[in-house]
DNA sequence: CATGCACCCTGTAGCAACTAGAGGGTCAAG
DNA sequence: CTTGACCCTCTAGTTGCTACAGGGTGCATG
């Protein structure tokens, strides 16, 4: 089963340019090309990148894709590093969690003393003014 | 009270190079120059500089500053456009919030999931793979 | 057979919000 | 008088794409 990359696009939800894209960081090898030189893909590719798309929506970086990408292709090595990187990513992931919410706190505080009027007695202003 | 660029950066904690890519933006106007050709600034910058830091700390994008900025010099206007700006923004720190804390669960019912062994069984690689 | 349209190609530039570096000038202390 | 900390401008890099510009290909329709 042959594919163009507007095909493969859709197989996996990614744009063409993206798929370029990721062909030009090296995170998908070059693929063969038809005659009128079009990119021509197959299931490798396909897994490939639905493999990236996966682990993209999940929120790893394009290096830490790369990574596990590198990891996955030896199916032999002990899976311990696979498991850091996802529990380091979590990680990242829960600090930016509880990040967000002080800063949620800290806004719908400065809303809520908020009660109209003009500019010049905005607490939403003041609270950001000079001390 | 005269400071130089990095005086002036470490009052408000930004560094000289943000504080001049501030300036080449236009968030803020050109400040005087000493007889070295530096950088001059006084309270009224200090002011301004802690104002675009402090809503930078709660997440406001350098465009949402630059509207708050103006808005905030025409002290006798309605400051409902102020209101709607903060609320626009806490909601979209709410959507954040309730992405990454899906992320957050996807995460660690995959982190779950793996119980070491080789990346050939690792259920981690598993979930990312096809399909 | 021409023509139109959807698709593909390469290459470059742009987005946010800085950050880092090169290659130099200035200023105050010792 | 020299050393070191600071300042200057300008350019390029970061992340992960996205959006052109300016062309070529492939297939269906008139």
């Amino acid at each position: 089963m042959v594919m163009t990359i507007g095909t493969l696009g859709k197989a996996t939800g990614t744009k063409a340019e993206t798929i370029r894209y990721y062909e030009k960081i090296g995170l998908l090898p070059p693929p063969g090309r038809s005659g009128g030189n079009y990119r021509s893909y197959g299931e490798a590719e396909l897994g490939r990148l639905s493999f990236i798309r996966r682990a993209r929506q999940l929120g790893f970086s394009l290096d830490q894709v790369r990574a596990l990408l590198e990891l996955s292709e030896d199916r032999g090595r002990d899976c311990a590093t696979v498991d850091a990187l996802a529990r380091g990513h979590l990680a990242e992931v829960e600090r930016k969690i509880v990040d967000l919410t002080a800063l949620q706190r800290e806004l719908a505080a400065m809303i809520a003393s908020c009660h109209g009027g003009t500019v010049g007695s905005c607490r939403i202003i003041e609270a950001l003014g000079p001390c």
